[in-house]
DNA sequence: CAAGCAGTTTAGAACAATTCTAAAACTGCA
DNA sequence: TGCAGTTTTAGAATTGTTCTAAACTGCTTG
């Protein structure tokens, strides 16, 4: 399993205009080859470093901004200077446990927005979010 | 509410735990007496100076943060280093413009959020926010 | 109302997150 | 295999924010 090329992966980059190198597969795998999650740059940096697919910090950066435009991954920021990248791309929101900065999933399925008043004239609706905070 | 018999400042911020200095009145000026509005550090430190109270924005930053924890503000945090201070501390949510970053209320009584799911265990409700983002 | 002290302000240094730069290393293709 | 364009990288730069330490000011007390 380690070190086998995923060819999903790298027909999923090509098809967002993105080549598979070496970097950007390791970053991948580490983003969807597992359930659903919410990193930062520092933390998916530290992993990449912790396995061995070593990639500077400037090319997780990049690359999280790529995937991010390309529609692979979102961006959910819920504090000041606190950005992370999702993978679950499809309709949900967030609970934001503010006192130990965890970000938990929650279908958006369920939920009802009723009532929201029309966008200011001259705008169009990009996205709703919702982030729920709580405190332990 | 910021109208004809101007609520004395002083003794708003003696009453959070705020000496009225020079400074502290000058900016609770610029955000208290007018409509409810919606500034950066940067640009009521831009206010301040451009106006004939010059404050550095040390004490812009110190001054919203404390106003922020006297309950006199919120912060909304919209966009990666984007944080806004929030003159509006009722419940209300957002419209955020995303292509030029301006931050709108909209009233939150007449919008129902229902079936959203019980917070983690362990936790409890602090806030939920809601930010409907669009694009001009 | 003068002294004194805690609370406040300030310029500038420091920091943390992120982006930029420009040179080296790759990749895809002729 | 050579080459042009793309990507990666280390480190510098930038941005938003907080910290430091010295100067200053508001408030209380004598
Ligand atoms: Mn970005
Ligand atoms: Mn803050
Ligand atoms: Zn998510
Ligand atoms: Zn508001």
């Amino acid at each position: 399993m380690s070190g086998a090329t995923n060819p999903d992966l790298a027909v999923r980059l090509r098809e967002a205009g993105l080549r598979p190198t070496r970097q950007r597969v390791a970053l991948a795998r580490a983003l969807f080859e597992v359930e659903h999650r919410h990193v930062t740059a520092e933390s998916l940096h530290a992993e990449a470093k912790a396995g061995r697919n070593p990639v500077s910090l400037a090319t997780v950066y990049n690359t999280l901004n790529q995937f991010r435009d390309a529609g692979l991954l979102r961006e959910v920021v819920v504090a000041p200077g606190r950005s992370y990248f999702d993978t679950n791309t499809g309709h949900h929101h967030h609970f934001y446990v503010e006192t130990d900065g965890e970000l938990h999933d929650f279908p958006s399925d369920k939920v009802t927005i009723a009532g929201l008043p029309a966008p200011p004239k001259g705008t169009r609706l990009s996205r709703v979010d919702v982030i729920v905070r709580v405190r332990r």
